[in-house]
DNA sequence: CGTATGACGAGCC
DNA sequence: AGGCTCGCCATAC
């Protein structure tokens, strides 16, 4: 399960951002963003997955903003060119990924349980 | 096997 | 805009 969850974060490209909520919907299962949101979490370190560029659907990194892990999380992006606004959000009409095309997609889906 | 726990999200006020 | 309530769902215990 979190495999899956990795695996889709993996195909984020530098400078673009996606939401927890789809990354579920990705995934096909549309309520869990909660659980994206807790396998980015409890992320083994040392693990070759772009955490950063997973952030809640307004926009704004989803924990408290001045915690180690938001700071570190913001610079990665903003090392990317990602922008944040004066308020901390980031705009996903600008910087939201597109997200995987029907393909990619189809391929994820069909992988065994 | 029932409860608690969130790096969530949509809705309501 | 900002804050609160609820529904959700894979794990943890």
């Amino acid at each position: 399960m979190f495999e899956q969850i990795y695996e889709v974060v993996r195909r984020i490209p530098p400078g673009r951002v996606a939401t927890y909520g789809q990354i579920a919907r990705l995934l096909g299962m549309p309520r869990a963003a909660r659980t994206v949101g807790w396998a980015l979490h409890t992320l083994p370190e040392g693990i070759d997955v772009p955490w950063q560029r997973v952030i809640n659907a307004r926009g704004t990194i989803s924990f408290d903003p001045d915690s180690p892990g938001a700071v570190i999380q913001r610079a990665l992006l903003e090392e990317e060119g990602v922008v944040f606004d004066e308020k901390g959000r980031i705009d996903l009409d600008v910087y939201g990924w597109a997200g995987l095309d029907l393909a990619e997609r189809q391929q994820l889906l069909e992988r065994d349980p």
